[in-house]
DNA sequence: GCATACTGGCGAAAGCTTTCGCTGATTCCA
DNA sequence: TGGAATCAGCGAAAGCTTTCGCCAGTATGC
C-alpha cells in the first residue's frame, strides 16, 4: 500500500507539512510567508527545507509553473496514520486501545464525533 | 499538576524509558544488557545516555545503593499522554478526535475494550 | 537595455542527539 | 593486600536536522 516511504518527518518538516495542508499547492513564497509568522526564519531556510523534504519525498514539485508549485506528497491522514502507529508502539507498546481511552478522556468531543464513533464500535462489534 | 517538565524525550530517550517501564528500577547494567539487545550499543553510551536523560529529569537515580539504580522519573501514562497531546496539535490541528477515529480504525479490539470505551461515550454524552 | 526585485539552490555553519574512547573509582576475591 | 573485574563519568567525535549567507538565473518596470 505505501511502497517506498519509511520516512517519519521530523519537527520542522512536519510544520512545513501542516502548512501545506492547510494552504494547498503553493509556491514557496506564500509557504514561508506562514513559516515566517510563526518561525521568524528566513527565505532561505524555507527553501532548503522543501528541497530536503522533496528529496525525502514528502512533498512534491511542479516545475512547470514558473513560481515551483510544491504540495504535499502525503496526506494529513496518512502521515497521521504512520506517526500514530509510532507512538502506539513507542509508547503503548502496540497496545492501540489504551492510548484511544487516553486520547478520549483528555478531549473534547461534539455530540456528532460522538455518534460517529458508536458507530465504528457498532461496526467492529459485529465483525467479531 | 506537571510543574518543571516541558521535555519531550527523543527516540533513544523513549526507547530507554520503554526498557525501564518494563525492567522496572534497575542498575545500568541490566539496562545496558537490554538497550545493547535491540541496539548493539555500548555501555557507555547507555551510561552517558542516562546521565543526559537525568538532566532533563527524565529518569531518577538512587546513589546510595551500591550499584546506582535509575529509574523512569515519568510513568508511560504520562510520556504517552504528553506525546499524544504533541501529536494532535502537530498534525490533527488540535482535533483529538480525529485522531481517537484513526486509531480506533486501525486498531484491533478486545470486546472488554469496546465496552470501555462506551461506557466512556456515555459519561462524556451526561456531561454535555 | 538596464536597474531592481523575486526565485531557487548550494554549501557550509550552528545546534541538537547519539556514540564511544579513555580514565579513575569501587568492589570482589584469593 | 594485590590484581582483575565492574561501575561511573567526562569530553570529544560522529551524525542528524535546521538555519542561513551568498550567488546565479529570471522576470519586471522604466
Amino acid at each position: 500500500m505505501s511502497p517506498p516511504s519509511p520516512f517519519q518527518p521530523t519537527e520542522v518538516e512536519l510544520q512545513m507539512l501542516r502548512i501545506l495542508w492547510e494552504l494547498g499547492p503553493s509556491p514557496v513564497r506564500e509557504i514561508h510567508a506562514r513559516l515566517n509568522a510563526v518561525k521568524g526564519t528566513n527565505y532561505s531556510t524555507t527553501v532548503k527545507m522543501l528541497s530536503v523534504m522533496l528529496e525525502k519525498g514528502l512533498v512534491r514539485r511542479d516545475e512547470s509553473a514558473s513560481p515551483h508549485i510544491y504540495r504535499a506528497a502525503v496526506t494529513r491522514e496518512t502521515a497521521g496514520k504512520r506517526l500514530l502507529r509510532d507512538l502506539v508502539n513507542k509508547v503503548y507498546d502496540g497496545a492501540a486501545m489504551s492510548l484511544v481511552l487516553h486520547a478520549l478522556k483528555s478531549a473534547k468531543a461534539s455530540p456528532e464525533e460522538l455518534a460517529e464513533i458508536r458507530l465504528l464500535l457498532d461496526e467492529m462489534e459485529e465483525r467479531s
